[in-house]
DNA sequence: ATGGACACCTGTGGGC
DNA sequence: TGCCCACAGGTGTCCA
């Protein structure tokens, strides 16, 4: 379920409590929520207790943890999948509905906290990852030798990425984020618009809320090839993808059902702010024709069929 | 390169 | 009340 918004709310959440912060304990209730770590559960708790924490970083619906590590610089990856929550919690909360793994810490300022990572469905996954330069490094970029040469307040941290996540793009909201080479890669992909939002390898961060919304906003049908749009009109898009996901940040993202939660368990109230999304049947806020739902690729695409004509 | 189908999962809500 | 089906913010892989 979350998508770029959903996710930087969660960073932003955790990154005062965590940053600097040391690992005392770690808890894997469902082992499930580890198939993306490449050793046993043994293994991930021996790599993960008496770490320090540097940083909380993000990139599209990728968040990571880079560890204090002598060496290779590694990190605990997290990605929510559909379903999935991390909640700041003193240990003496009451145990929270779902919860796959805990992970105690020490912050800086000597306080307890519970990191539970909860995921109904389980697709999900934590796991413990090398970093590496990621493909664009931006001005200044380097690989260090080791993460002791960064500290949690590093800008550095863009220049690196989990090796599992290297296929993913920069996105929207990040300092490095060029929409010249985007809209160029975008007006010669032989799909579909919306495909082409999607696509992580392309700019990250987009998932089908906000590929919905800003197809809405910059009137586009989701099938229309994506190299019939001008350059003009590839620009307007990008513009309306980040100032949605901009805007869902601010709100601190959308939750329609209990699925969505930031790090205390309160939901985002960007949901007010939807045209299409959901919308199903209820009038278009610029036309007032029924906004439609198609079945497409798997899931729902809404639009609406006058503002949003295939061309 | 593209896209479709499917796998990975649990839970909820609607219709009957 | 129960049962069955559709549906849900994602990603990855296999196969035409």
């Amino acid at each position: 379920m979350p998508e770029l918004p959903e996710v930087e709310t969660v960073r932003s959440g955790l990154a005062p409590v965590l940053a600097g912060a040391t690992v005392t304990g770690v808890e894997v209730l469902e082992p499930r929520s580890l198939k993306r770590h490449p050793g046993d559960i043994t293994d991930f708790k021996n790599q993960l207790v008496g770490r320090q924490i540097l940083a909380v970083v993000r990139r599209g619906k990728f968040l990571w943890l880079p560890l204090a590590a002598e060496g290779t610089p590694i990190a605990l990856v997290g990605h929510l999948g559909m379903s999935g929550q991390m909640l700041l919690r003193t240990p003496d909360f009451a145990p929270d509905k779902l919860t796959r793994v805990i992970i105690s810490a020490r912050s800086l300022s000597g306080e307890s906290v519970e990191f539970r990572f909860v995921d109904q469905r389980i697709f999900g996954s934590l796991a413990i990852d090398l970093l590496v330069p990621t493909m664009d490094a931006g001005p200044g970029g380097f690989a260090p030798e080791s993460n002791a040469a960064f500290d949690a307040r590093s800008q550095q941290w863009s220049n690196l990425i989990p090796q599992s996540a290297a296929h993913i793009a920069r996105d929207p909201l990040d300092d490095n984020f060029s929409s010249r080479t985007v809209i160029e890669r975008l007006r010669k992909k032989n799909t579909g618009i919306k495909r082409a939002l999607l696509d992580q390898g392309l700019l990250s961060g987009v998932g089908n809320i906000y590929a919905d919304e800003a197809l809405w906003r910059s009137r586009l049908h989701y099938d229309q090839q994506a190299s019939s749009l001008s350059k003009a009109k590839a620009g307007e898009l990008l513009e309306s993808v980040t100032e949605i996901l901009r805007s869902a940040v601010l709100a601190g993202g959308t939750s329609f059902d209990e699925q969505y939660k930031n790090v205390n368990g309160e939901s985002g109230y960007f949901e007010v702010s939807l045209n299409a999304y959901g919308m199903t049947g209820r009038p278009c806020p610029r036309c007032g024709t029924p906004i439609k739902r198609d079945s497409w690729a798997n899931r729902g695409s809404h639009f609406c069929p006058l503002c949003q004509k295939l061309r």
